[in-house]
DNA sequence: TTGAAAGCGCTAACAA
DNA sequence: TTGTTAGCGCTTTCAA
């Protein structure tokens, strides 16, 4: 291929045989330049920022990793719609720590085991990204033993207690979170109380299981008797619109034997969905029934929830930033953290006895 | 290089041509086969398929993007927080739609203007992407120019009337909602009325400056004078707290020589923290104001607000089926589309005058 | 229907 | 410090 034909040929794109045309140097050491590398003069690296610029150069992503090897990518994989306001804080959180540091982020969704399976499965022969975090599952033994065979680095968002498999995680003190508001709740007065959450059987989204778990032993911690500490819980399996299953769980919290004068409930969510279902009933809360709720989320604030805080957004900057170190060929110092959720005072909690009684 | 040398040099990575050699035929067949092609034979198609599944066989994208020229990769980008109710909706409609076409997304938010400028410089050039969501940018000429520039199809989410540059767009009309806002509290009762938002200089963003318009518009349409139908705004142009903003707004509006009825307030994060701002100062609503939301976000649920409902995960499906089209080499019958908003009726709202008054 | 071969645009030894 | 060169793993003509 002649001059000419190369010329005419540049059409398509600006490559980097363009840029290092225009600046009189070697594709290499625009490649080095590019990359920040010491080892190019000062007066050479202006020539080349100079071409680059003119021409409106960018690198190719593909060819760069194809030959490096490095794909300047991390895979995000949740479980859930990516707007929930979990998963959407954690990938904002992420993109802060992964954008200046030029990684590019590619988010990946799926809603069942299978489609889970399928996607860790094909994780340890994909070489489409650098690293991974993967968020809000509930581990199995097979799912586990696949992480292991994953080769790039792994980390876990708010997988607590199943820790094999990922090279580090980050998540929230569920016991710790649940202590704090069971305390509150026993030095409010309140005897009898109540855990408020969908079904309970094993799921592939992590949430409500070590929560429900923590609470009981919270309970028990503070002197509860199982009579006193109970769990309120949908009795079947199918999934349904927010203000029905808050429907079904009210019917259930106000036909208890003894009925609880406070109650956790698993989400934000599910909490303002019962409160409204109880308003309807004429149950007024918190002077006839104490409310916390998980998360405090946006509308948590709105709703002047009590609540139990915990911070997406943060989790995925310490998540991205372990993926970093990890991908810098560190060994973390504390691979496994947990951050301790605060209780958030709001409007729905109160002294027991203290509001006017039916 | 000797057969034994090449598989023992296959530590690293399963290749394309590890999957052709175990089933017997070429490169080019596995990779036929690979992408349904329907040129092969259904047996040889077969023990392709089972090469490739006993090896755990994924294609590298970065090599196939480079040797075909496509990426398979959709750029978007916004504006704000990732996490933000409207981008994270947005990314989740697109998801939804992308995902199963096999195209990876990469999101990018940008916070100033100087940060989109470069973005969209680099676009032309940009060979990291097939194409471009981009959403929620207050346009500029020098902006529409640069778009224009791109070969990449770019279609724009919540940009309307600035359409230039865009092979496609989709967003609410603004001026249909507000007019149905409007409208209500004309037949409420409400006889002097404002709009309340944040500074209205342009701004990178796109959201209070068409709606703000859009409702005087519609407030001279139902026969309200330019006395009775005014703007609220904050005075600064310093970001802070929403609260602080809210506090700084309610003292506008209470201290206007006549004080409006009712309240369209730019989102509904806005309208629930002057709510509370109001409530603070026993001024009650719907009793003494009737306020109007924007968004209808899980909040104003949660907070019982009336709003007028804009869906960003139905804007991002939307978005992401003409980016398809488009990709396709079709030609858009409808290419800019504007959704209707409604109002959602809520506890913030009533007829005026038939509260207790002051 | 299949195979051979020439790149896609870049990086990373190695040499100079 | 810079240039030369050999691939990275795939797709895609072109021939068979």
């Amino acid at each position: 291929m002649n001059n000419e034909n190369r010329e005419s040929a540049s059409s398509s794109h600006v490559t980097i045989a363009d840029v290092a045309r225009e600046a009189g140097v070697s594709q290499a050491t625009v490649s080095r330049t590019l990359h920040g590398s010491s080892k190019v003069t000062a007066a050479t690296r202006q020539r080349v920022l100079q071409a680059a610029e003119s021409l409106h150069f960018t690198l190719s992503q593909n060819a760069s990793s194809l030959a490096s090897g490095r794909t300047n990518r991390i895979l995000f994989l949740c479980s859930g719609p990516l707007g929930s306001w979990f998963n959407a804080g954690v990938l904002q959180g992420a993109y802060e720590v992964f954008q200046p540091e030029r990684y590019d982020i590619t988010p990946a969704s799926v809603t069942g085991r299978h489609e889970l399976d399928n996607y860790v499965a094909s994780l340890p022969t994909m070489r489409n990204a650098d690293a991974a975090i993967i968020s809000s599952f509930q581990m199995t033994e097979p799912l586990e033993d696949q992480l292991s065979a994953v080769s790039m680095p792994t980390v876990g968002v708010d997988i607590p207690g199943h820790t094999r498999g990922f090279d580090a995680s980050v998540g929230i003190d569920n016991l710790t979170g649940m202590d704090r508001a069971v305390r509150l709740l026993r030095a409010l007065g309140h005897d009898r109380i109540a855990f408020v959450c969908d079904r309970t059987e094993e799921d592939m989204v992590y949430n409500a299981t070590e929560r429900r778990q923590a609470f009981l032993q919270s309970a028990e911690t503070c002197g509860y008797s199982t009579d006193d500490a109970t769990i309120i819980t949908a009795n079947d399996v199918n999934p349904r619109p927010i203000a029905e299953l808050a429907a079904h769980l009210a019917v259930q919290l106000l036909a208890s034997p003894v009925r609880p004068t406070a109650v956790c409930v698993e989400t934000d969510l599910l909490a303002i969905a019962l409160i409204k279902e109880l308003s309807r009933q004429h149950i007024r809360v918190p002077e006839d029934l104490s409310v916390i709720g998980f998360d405090d989320a946006a509308i948590a604030d709105a709703a002047e929830l009590t609540t139990i805080r915990q911070d997406p957004v943060q989790l995925g900057r310490d998540a991205a930033t372990m993926v970093l170190s990890l991908l810098q060929g560190h060994t973390l110092e504390k691979p496994h953290i947990l951050m301790e959720p605060i209780v958030v005072l709001r409007n729905t909690t109160a002294r027991y006895g203290h509001g006017d009684q039916d």
